[in-house]
DNA sequence: CGAAGACTTGACTTGAGTCAAAATTAGTGG
DNA sequence: CCACTAATTTTGACTCAAGTCAAGTCTTCG
């Protein structure tokens, strides 16, 4: 009789078992066996608050996949102005593929936990695995939309309007376990400085802390020790984001 | 002793060998016998400048192979507001993968020639070649890192700057057989209104009429009845972009 | 506790928006 | 081909939302 192959004998990476991750990411879609050619080159890699990832320019020699923690995406002029381009949420694989260059830096924007692997070992996974593929072409493709939703937000959007978006944005992103459709009392740690949410809205952080308090005193949201966020009716703030 | 195969007695569909994007786009990675039964559902569609290929929200039917002229996607916001979320240009495919509905408007912004085909026969074609899934995830991977340029763009340039860059992307783009590095002399007709540019840059046409105005008596530029421009150092135009 | 960093608030300035009108261009039919 | 009309684009005068500069307050952390 054949063993059943569950938890306890499977031969499931004793590193992935415990991973919050494993069946959301791209590792959701590999059989036990490519799991476990993969995490004998993958480790687990901690980064504090502000400590970058990878930089613009910079060549691709890893995939990161987020475990924990939120990543920042930046671009930056010449002349210093800096452009948040993107947030990163755990699954998310970080690492631009088929360019031997990032197009930007990474960086945590809180504490991060992310499974680093090396360019070659997910490359030759994906070859031999078209699900992985697929995998990547949805997640390529919902950033996209991402950015197409947040081009319309930074060209159009007044600034009160902005920082209504973006705290939209974080209350339904924070919570890998959050519902959509629920709007009762939720509340986080803001993982990001004013000065970072002012780069990702194309604004100032005195204009940010300036919306910060119109929106707590007209009742959409609650500040505590600034970086604490509560939001008594989540429909309140999704109707302020115009 | 086999037949050699070439222009004149290949079997490459006859609809395909006059085309212009035939080893630029999709098809540039299928094999006769696939162009050939591709091409049995293809159709070719003009739209002239102004029409809607096709609306956000709507279902997403069939995918388009853009043959030559601009495609603009737009997103509006419920009280109008319009924003230009990306420009395709030939060889593009338009129509999002993996999802029954659009999620912005595609609508000609050019006199525009598309090559139609239907949602199902494509999708058979990329379960069958996995070079087709490779091509996408490249061109969304393509599309994503030009969302993100211009992202900065939206959030972190003056309104000069705004218009030198969309001049500077039209000039490098509008030409198929543009050569990288060319300086000398571009000249090109604007496939956008200023109402159009506007959206894009997240500005109002008098504002990016003014800005045209200011690069015509800079230099930069020449304009003459309205939509022809001519680039006379198109790195004076790079130089302006900030 | 004290210092450094993060955040807020106020006073003032400015770049881009608004409103209005004129000029140019494109489209139409005689 | 030209006159007439409609649409697009430019220009000007004025306004306002967001930026700048400058204190001041709160938080965090050694």
């Amino acid at each position: 009789m054949e063993k059943r192959l569950d938890i306890h004998n499977s031969n499931i990476p004793k590193l992935c078992r415990s991973c919050e991750v494993r069946h959301k990411g791209i590792c959701g879609v590999l059989k036990p066996e490519e799991l476990l050619e993969l995490s004998k080159h993958t480790r687990l890699v901690d980064y504090s608050a502000g400590k970058e990832l990878s930089a613009d320019s910079e060549a691709v020699l890893s995939y990161a996949s987020i475990m924990h923690g939120v990543v920042k995406l930046t671009k930056m002029l010449e002349d210093g102005r800096q452009q948040v381009v993107g947030l990163q949420f755990a699954p998310d694989l970080i690492g631009r593929m088929f360019s031997s260059e990032n197009h930007f830096n990474a960086e945590a924007a809180s504490n991060v936990q992310v499974c680093r692997m090396p360019k070659p070992v997910l490359e030759r996974l994906i070859k031999s695995n078209p699900k992985l593929e697929r995998k990547l072409l949805e997640q390529a493709l919902r950033e996209l939309d991402e950015a197409r939703d947040w081009m319309v937000t930074l060209g159009r959007k007044t600034a009160a309007e902005k920082v209504a978006c973006f705290l939209y944005l974080i209350a339904t992103h924070i919570d890998p376990n959050y519902i959509d459709g629920d709007f009762k009392n939720i509340s986080f740690e803001l993982p990001l400085t004013r000065a970072d949410i002012a780069d990702f809205l194309g604004l100032t952080i005195e204009t940010v802390s300036r919306q910060f308090t119109k929106l707590r005193v007209d009742g959409v949201i609650d500040i505590s020790a600034n970086r604490h966020i509560d939001v008594p009716d989540l429909r309140l703030l999704k109707k302020s984001c115009g």
